[in-house]
RNA sequence: GCCGCCAUGGCGAAAUGGCAGACGCAGCGGACUUAAAAUCCGCUUCCCAGAAAUGGGAGUACCGGUUCGAGUCCGGUUGGCGGCACCA
């Protein structure tokens, strides 16, 4: 706290006086209201007297009576452009119900912080050619500079950075919790790995580590060449990197993963208690791809050669109904089985077919994918249900990564087996027919179906099948398969597990050692493990890591050396909000009284059972581009950090709200290269900070994309200065002082309307975050109090208030000349005298209900006429006065209505 | 291809199944001013008639349905946006 300045509810008189002169008439521009002083102004007294600082549980001033509010914004990059338009439109929304949710008496948490790892970062420092610290830093204060120019409520005390070693060390200490976790299947959760050991004593240390959520596996990942690394599937679109757009090529290496795949099904069905976009919910149920079917052994049939016998083969089906037509089987070019059933006429052709499939990048296997390739193996597999003799080709089209990277071919009803087999004249056999089969049983169609039919219907040439739904067969069949040990029904997921290594410098390093060819952990008293400071950064250009050049930071000791891999950028994401409950924390990632109170409202201990109001972020508002990568990661974490004990709820986010596009003046998205970019800092130098948090929130829905529009920017601060002259005006001095013709007198019972109007219309639309509508509700207000010739206080304190969330600046400014002269002249009087410390005022419904109601009269459900009644008057006498109108006399021209609707102190309709 | 969302004046948009277009922008007219800017007041969905007050008609992408009554609910079509995409 700033020593020169008052406490601001001690001495409420103290406010710093600026006096604002009107400039020189004779220069180019004055201002419409002196947003340019009074702005810096209230940002130094919030920053001065942290009128803005969130207490914990233990600490002096804390309020345990207030219930909790912890409201979130997505963290920013901080890139060398600076801040964008679109970044102030989401801040601005959660500043609104932030500065709401305090003046109704909550416990707010709403802090900043920056995501500043990672590839963006990494690459802006390669282009100035600077180390990405000090580039980082830079960007930093930049961003937070113009943020704080904005008048965000943010607590700055508690601002987060995912470079600082202060942060690494606790995601590493995450890492090292995943690394030191299994997931249980029976418990279906994530547990220690010593329960592991302790329920396994005879398992090897390689069957412990394949275990681990945190594991090494060697597998074809995406490799992107221009960018230096891999990636993470959810980083690669259409074959090319999300970042820079550079092709992706599959390539086997050895990498670092999480098993995010074990949550899959937990990650699907707890988004339903989730209050967030459907379309996000979708995009991750989509994403994890959830698929109900049954996996079928086909054996395969002894060559007459008689050798060893193969095993048998495994496929995983979403149509078990269709056995009975399955004509062939595709295993993917990579299964392991390949070399084993090939016969040996073939095994040249098929070597020929792997080593095609292995050099083709993803680009260019996505745009073969019109044309299917594949080769036979020459051996053939028996169909467990007829017994058939079936040929086992391999197909780049069947994907060793999904099911068991085998199917049965169905080329009747599914399109990809019909192209193949169509391709390769394989046999087809229709075994689904959309009718059932007549009674009694006419002899089913042998001849190959003309066209492939996907859909449902109703099996035939199937045996014990035949007749049956294909919902009913897929269940008649599988518990059939399930008997005799043939198969069993299933559930898998298109979600693969979390690539998390990267050949990057500007990342946090895996605290993880080699010894001997093993991983192991670093021992948690050394953490953070620091980046070792590198005169060259840049990747490689090849899989080794740049960490790899620092030789001696890579030699941890004698025989073991440190894990030169760093990890994605989505790590400090991963967890970021749980540290800004207690982000100064040297002992802990965030202390359990912090976590719980911030998450759940309640102390640990005290938490009751059962679902608890407040679990995990009471709001959060962001882009849906995280909807499958942040999003999914974090949640992902939580339940790791849950199942270990470590925080108190199963989900982080409870709340979602996504903002819309920000797009340029042309329609267009904002871009350098279209030139339609629009810098937040040039719309505060010409209107004020006011005046572009609330064109952003009058644009339109938060959620809509929207275009930008100077002339929208011009029209907010037209109203911010018609609500400021309606407070202030100019003396002969040319300085703006109260305005004369406010007065402290009782308001006339229509400005008392339109006042609790604005309060009723102001507040639920807060609740419901519909901001643009809820300007207009003040700008009706002050359009009405324009009109008037004396304006009472106690209405334009109100209007203040209500203006406040919105325009933060202007209401105190105006606030303080108003409480300075009369005090608080509506309801309490606050123990300060700031507006923004102000409660939040309730409507008063008597003010609202009028004794006159218009009653809209409808002939045939057109308007004809209009009447106005006394509220409240019954239907038969609504009915004879519309009946009276002559223009509805006129409407009915003498016919007879056939009936009269009357909906009372609303409507009458007249039906002919 | 599959899944989802959206469609209202010149523009951004409002409308618990009950007066379509609140509020703002742009535009037009007026007041103030030597003038301009700023400010204030009024008009402003489209078409027809009228000097005007005003009157009449049409209208929420298109076709159909439910209802006394549909921008809103249901079915279909078209167009746009987003996600997934050989996932068996």
């Amino acid at each position: 706290m700033s020593p020169s300045s008052p406490r601001p509810d001690r001495r409420p008189n103290r406010v710093p006086f600026v006096a604002y002169y009107i400039e020189d008439m004779t220069s180019e521009r004055r201002k419409p209201y002196p947003y340019d002083i009074i702005e810096p102004k209230w940002q130094q007294y919030w920053a001065a007297h942290e009128t803005f600082r969130s207490r914990n549980p233990g600490e002096p001033g804390f309020d345990a009576s207030k219930p909790k509010f912890f409201v979130l914004d997505m963290f920013p990059y901080p890139s060398g452009t600076g801040l964008h338009v679109g970044h102030p439109e989401g801040y601005t929304a959660t500043d609104i119900v932030s500065r709401y949710k305090r003046m109704n008496g909550f416990n707010v948490l709403h802090p900043m912080g920056w995501d500043a790892f990672g590839l963006p970062a990494e690459q802006y420092a390669i282009k100035t050619n600077q180390h990405p610290r000090v580039t980082t830093e830079q960007n930093i204060s930049h961003f937070r500079g113009q943020l704080e120019r904005i008048g965000f409520d943010y607590d700055w005390s508690r601002e987060v950075n995912t470079t600082d070693p202060g942060f690494v060390k606790w995601t590493q200490w995450i890492f090292r919790l995943l690394y030191d976790s299994w997931f249980d299947p029976t418990a279906q959760k994530a547990r220690p790995i010593s329960d592991y050991v302790a329920a396994h004593p005879e398992a090897s240390r390689d069957e412990i580590d394949a275990v681990r959520l945190a594991y090494v596996a060697f597998a074809p990942v995406n490799w992107c060449p221009g960018l230096g690394t891999v990636l993470a599937n959810e980083e690669v679109i259409d074959g090319r990197s999300e970042v820079g757009k550079f092709p992706v090529e599959r390539r086997p290496m050895k990498q670092w993963m999480l098993r995010i795949t074990a949550f899959a099904e937990r990650l699907i069905d707890e988004l339903a208690g989730l209050d967030w976009p459907e379309s996000i919910k979708l995009s991750q149920r989509n994403w994890i791809g959830r698929s109900e079917g049954a996996r079928v052994r086909f054996a395969v049939a002894q060559p007459a050669a008689g050798d060893a016998p193969a095993e048998d083969i495994e496929v995983f089906t979403t149509r078990p109904d269709t056995l009975f037509g399955a004509s062939y089987m595709v295993l993917a070019p990579e299964h392991p089985l390949v070399d084993r059933v090939t016969t040996p006429e073939w095994r040249e052709a098929v070597a020929a077919y792997r080593v095609g499939c292995a050099s083709k990048s993803d680009l260019e296997r996505t745009e073969l994918a019109k044309e299917k390739t594949g080769v036979s193996t020459g051996a053939f597999a028996v169909n467990p249900v007829n017994a058939q003799r079936i040929p086992i080709w391999i197909a780049d089209y069947v994907l060793m990564g999904y099911g068991t990277g085998a199917i049965m071919a169905v080329p009747a009803h599914d399109e990809r087996d019909w192209e193949f087999a169509t391709k390769f004249g394989l046999p087809i056999t229709q075994v689904v027919a959309p009718f059932p089969p007549v009674a009694g049983g006419e002899a089913p169609c042998h001849l190959p179906p003309v066209e492939c039919t996907a859909g449902d219907g109703y099996a035939v040439n199937s045996d014990f099948l035949n007749g049956l739904t294909t919902r009913d067969a897929k269940a008649t069949i599988t518990a059939r398969l399930e008997e005799r040990g043939l198969g069993a029904k299933t559930i898998t997921y298109k979600l693969r597990d979390w690539l998390f290594s990267r050949q990057r410098y500007w990342g946090e390093p895996f605290p993880i050692i080699w010894r001997d060819g093993r991983h192991e952990a670093v021992p948690e008293s050394e953490l953070p493990v620091r980046l070792p400071e590198l005169a060259d950064f840049r990747p490689t250009g090849t899989p080794e890591p740049p960490l790899s050049k620092s030789l001696d930071w890579v030699r941890y000791s004698e025989g073991a050396v440190r894990e030169v891999n760093t990890m994605p950028q989505w790590a400090g994401s991963s967890w970021y909000y749980l540290r800004y409950c207690d982000p100064r924390n040297s002992e802990r990632f965030v202390a359990a009284e912090a976590e719980s109170y911030w998450m759940t409202g309640s102390l640990p201990g005290q938490a009751t059972a059962g679902p608890r109001p407040h679990a995990g972020v009471d709001l959060y508002v962001g882009g849906t581009e995280h909807a499958v990568l942040h999003l999914l990661y974090a949640r992902f974490w939580h339940k790791v950090l849950f199942d270990r004990g470590c925080v108190s709820t199963p989900e982080p986010f409870q709340r979602l709200v996504n903002q819309g596009l920000i797009l340029g003046e042309n329609g267009q998205k904002m871009s350098k290269s279209l030139g339609n970019v629009v810098n937040p800092d040039d719309v505060i130098n010409e209107f004020g900070a006011d005046s572009l948090r609330l064109f952003e929130m009058f644009m339109g829905p938060l959620q809509d994309a929207k275009p930008w529009s100077t002339t929208g920017v011009q029209g907010v601060h037209r109203f911010l200065a018609r609500a400021w002259r309606l407070i202030m005006e100019e003396n002969a001095a040319g300085e703006w002082v109260l305005s004369a013709v406010v007065q402290d007198i009782t308001p006339s019972p229509a400005l008392r309307r339109a006042e609790h109007a604005a309060i009723k219309k102001v507040t639920a639309d807060i609740e419901a975050m519909a901001f643009n509508t809820a300007i207009s509700a003040l700008m009706v207000l002050t359009n009405e109090l324009t009109g008037a010739s004396t304006r009472p206080v106690a209405v334009l304190q109100t209007l203040v208030v209500l203006v406040s969330p919105f325009a933060p600046h202007l209401a105190e400014e105006l606030w303080s000349v108003l409480h300075g002269k009369f005090g608080r002249a509506t309801g309490v009087d606050s123990a300060s005298n700031l507006a923004c410390r102000q409660e939040w005022p309730r409507h008063d419904e008597s003010f609202l209900v009028e004794d006159e109601v218009e009653i809209v009269i409808q002939v045939a459900g057109k308007l004809k006429d209009k009447i106005t009644v006394k509220k409240g008057l019954a239907t038969s006498e609504l009915e004879r006065l519309a009946l009276a109108s002559p223009k509805v006399a006129d409407a009915i021209a003498g016919r007879t209505p056939k009936k009269v609707v009357t909906v009372p102190d609303k409507l009458v309709n007249v039906v002919l």
